[in-house]
DNA sequence: ACGCGGATTCGACATCCGTCGAGTTTGACA
DNA sequence: TGTCAAACTCGACGGATGTCGAATCCGCGT
């Protein structure tokens, strides 16, 4: 019950992923990202929401598109994300007790 | 889609989760405890099992204690643990698309 | 061409984190 | 009581991480 075999190449990466998951402010991110209304969101609408400055939101951003969780585009001034659902539902499934 | 809307403070707590299973030998070990038969294992199973010292590894279930993903308990010489289900339900939960 | 606002990158700094070896605790058993 | 093995704690060290402000990049509009 509860989490498969996971042999060490394979726990090197999803660490990386629970990792980035591990910072309050970029679990926060990710959230917003992955309820956005139409599948992403803004920049612009990320960074007020917080207390910290917006270079740092870049580079918490920087970390979960790393990670793969999101995923970047520009169009015009704007950058909007998306999350990568792959890995996120590999990791739920990590975590599921019927895996 | 994915990840239910989640608040600062609820990010506090849970960050502190997925940092714990975000260290490769850390997630490797919640694997091992979790998939473990009888539904417990020997830390004297899991410290052989890596490379690094058996002070590592008792360092590192103490963060994985600490975050609520896992129980111990010692009888006689030996501690066992016992991996915490309704944490890691939580956690899948959050990652999964459904939610 | 210029300036502007949104977003990222860069450089620096303080703190946190993973690791080790040595020392300590715990319980079993002679 | 003394010793042994298992596990944990402690102190220290080097490298990673989160944060900031300044500088830079990228499109747009004038």
């Amino acid at each position: 019950m509860a989490v498969q075999r996971v042999d060490a190449p394979t726990a090197m990466n999803l660490s990386v992923a629970f990792k980035a998951l591990g910072d309050p402010v970029r679990l926060q991110l990710m959230s917003m990202i992955a309820s956005a209304e139409g599948g992403e969101i803004c920049v612009c609408d990320l960074t007020p929401a917080f207390e910290v400055s917006s270079s740092t939101i870049s580079h918490h951003l920087k970390t979960l598109r790393e990670a793969g969780l999101v995923d970047a585009e520009r169009r015009a001034s704007w950058v909007y994300y998306r999350p990568r659902p792959a890995l996120m539902r590999q990791l739920s499934t990590l975590l599921s007790p019927d895996a």
